[in-house]
DNA sequence: GTCTATATTGTGATAGAC
DNA sequence: GTCTATCACAATATAGAC
């Protein structure tokens, strides 16, 4: 095997990594069968990233940061609420379904390790410039309001808003195991599921803030 | 220590591993502290459970079975949609506020661990004549064609609707980490969102509905 | 940087006394 | 039924050669 001179090594550990955390959980995963998946010895994994809480750490940092950016364009945009409900529903279910396994893995990881995104959120908050950070909330609110006064759209709080929108787009992925039983779903059937889901949430929601 | 005449010493076994794997997950937990919890010594909770793969198995099946008769009592009976709809936001707020970390768990086994979800659904179909579980989903289908007919609902795929319901109820638990980041939610602002949550979901939910 | 070999501790499980 | 003692192996981590 040849020298790691551009960090490909290390990103190539970094992504089984990714595979085997999200497939078993930081405790469920072994050393071994990363460095398996890998192709390369358990010890190289800590000459990178020198304990397994290390690199655990830097796993949910790459597999949850990566949803960030797209989240704050969408809604640090100047788009109406309309329009931010269906980008947004659109670009979670699209690129979700192709890793539909994170969601499980980052709630497990939340629930277990809350204290991973504690750290995440610091870095975060160093990288978006604090007045995006700390306006978005207070924003949607003020867009809520607006459409409130004309009439538009029925009052609600903008937290409990979010967590309506996030619930309904995340839910389905880290159910699914429910949804094949209970509904009888094979893969074919979750596809179509997710379909009709991305076409039709988006009037779900809005409706349901109709005065 | 007294013999266990009436399996009062397995029920606290049983117990305390629910805590502990609630807490730190199948493959985090570690079958010392359960010990501890309990108040026993190790080597009993094999002489109870046989290994820990048994132990883990009959947590799973008693705490995502607690979940089920209620629900089959709200969507098996002869309410109203409206009614069903109410019924179960409240009672699955109310319960789960009591336990606020059994669906963060019960979605992470999910994922992990789906195939402990086959083995208690086998044992829910034993359990319920099988009347209830077949016709409940065409039943709920029934009921909003029947709406739709009249004008007062526009439609929806009986899978979709359940699916928007339980995610609106169950996400705020296993999100609960992100809110307080966030949100800067503590313990309070918690339950104050949690009650109006409560109070507003249900309207939320119907409108979405309406035609 | 990458490997092999090994140290060290953790952890599920069993044997056997009481 | 419950305990103490211990086995057997799994798993993280490090030392040191190349």
């Amino acid at each position: 095997m040849s020298n790691d001179r551009d960090g490909e090594t290390e990103e190539r550990i970094l992504k089984a990594a990714r595979t085997v955390f999200v497939r078993h959980g930081t405790a469920g995963a072994r050393m071994q069968e990363i460095a398996e998946e890998a192709g390369v010895n358990q010890a190289l994994l800590h000459y990178y990233f020198r304990s397994k809480d290390r690199l655990a750490q830097a796993v949910f940092r790459d597999v949850a940061g990566r949803m960030v950016p797209s989240i704050v364009a969408v809604f640090g945009s100047e788009s109406s609420i309309e329009q931010k409900v269906e980008q947004f529903v659109h670009l979670y279910i699209d690129v979700v379904r192709q890793s539909p396994f994170i969601p499980g893995y980052i709630v497990a990881e939340l629930h277990f390790n809350p204290e991973r995104l504690t750290a995440l959120a610091a870095e975060i908050a160093g990288t978006h410039p604090a007045s995006v950070m700390q306006a978005f909330l207070p924003r949607l609110g003020a867009q809520i309001d607006e459409q409130v006064k004309i009439g538009a759209m029925r009052s609600i709080a903008p937290d409990q808003f979010l967590v309506n929108l996030v619930a309904l787009c995340v839910f389905p992925f880290v159910a699914r195991p429910v949804l094949r039983i209970v509904f009888g779903q094979d893969d074919a059937a979750f596809s179509r599921f997710l379909d009709e889901r991305r076409r039709e949430l988006p009037d779900f929601i809005l409706n349901a803030l109709r005065p």
